[in-house]
DNA sequence: GTGGATGCAAACTCTTTGCACCTTG
DNA sequence: CAAGGTGCAAAGAGTTTGCATCCAC
């Protein structure tokens, strides 16, 4: 599963001219630019075999249906890079953070293990801070 | 819609006899055992007025499905409490945190505007410590 | 007795799968 | 030319809704 199809390029370039995790829909929305009979079974198949090549991470927001971003969208091109998310709340858009507070052992009770964290921040990004956009 | 039937008693009992966030099926099937024809679609009507009667709080973890928790299963008795959870690897309950880190303000890149967060950790809870179960 | 609640089945949304046809290597 | 990929449509999983019946008040 690596043939060089034009629907794969055109899953692949939306994933990273987006920018940002998308949802299925989005980015089908945005391959079909270039491969217009696209596919949405097309893109689920693509981002199940990307996500094995290690080139598209599963980005997972409480109650938000996933979204995909490219592995070496960042500074670090080691796959798989620890970071966070900002969810906003206008545009629904979801963006890449790169800073992290460390350690949360000290939210813990005594007993419990900390073995990894997941945050989420939610607000106003900076296009929706001004121009009240519903 | 606050009518005291037998389902919505024994909705509330489950979710309260559960002690941790429990997913729609979990709560059929513990209340059930009072009500044996109780069917899911009641639970979800009861789930939703119980949430907006701020009795049960929607509880939602990346990549999980919802789970629903009293609200007064904690010190303050005040509604909607803000808290976190954590999720056991082991035996993936799910409980609450009284702590909180406080505002992530610092997290973001100039422009953005935090309004909220959620915090998920991952790890052992003390049963699963250790007793090396699946 | 009346209006809200329930149970059942159908509708919906999101994702996956079966299958015939098409394309890459 | 063969293996794998694609598009379409249908199947699944989880949740919601329409509707006739039932029951709490």
């Amino acid at each position: 599963m690596e043939r060089n199809t034009r629907q794969r390029q055109a899953v692949l370039d939306a994933v990273e001219r987006g920018g940002r995790a998308l949802t299925p829909p989005e980015i089908l929305a945005l391959a079909r630019e270039a491969v217009p009979s696209l596919n949405l079974s097309t893109i689920y198949r693509q981002i199940g075999t990307l996500q094995e090549e290690a080139r598209l991470v599963k980005v997972l927001l409480p109650g938000q249906t996933p979204r995909y971003e490219p592995v070496c969208g960042q500074v670090h091109g080691d796959a798989g890079h620890h970071h966070h998310h900002f969810h906003c709340n206008v545009c629904d858009r979801v963006f890449s953070l790169h800073a992290c507070p460390g350690s949360m052992q000290d939210l813990v009770p005594k007993g419990f293990v900390v073995e990894s964290h997941e945050i989420t921040l939610h607000g106003r990004c900076p296009e929706c801070r001004r121009g009240a956009r519903a």
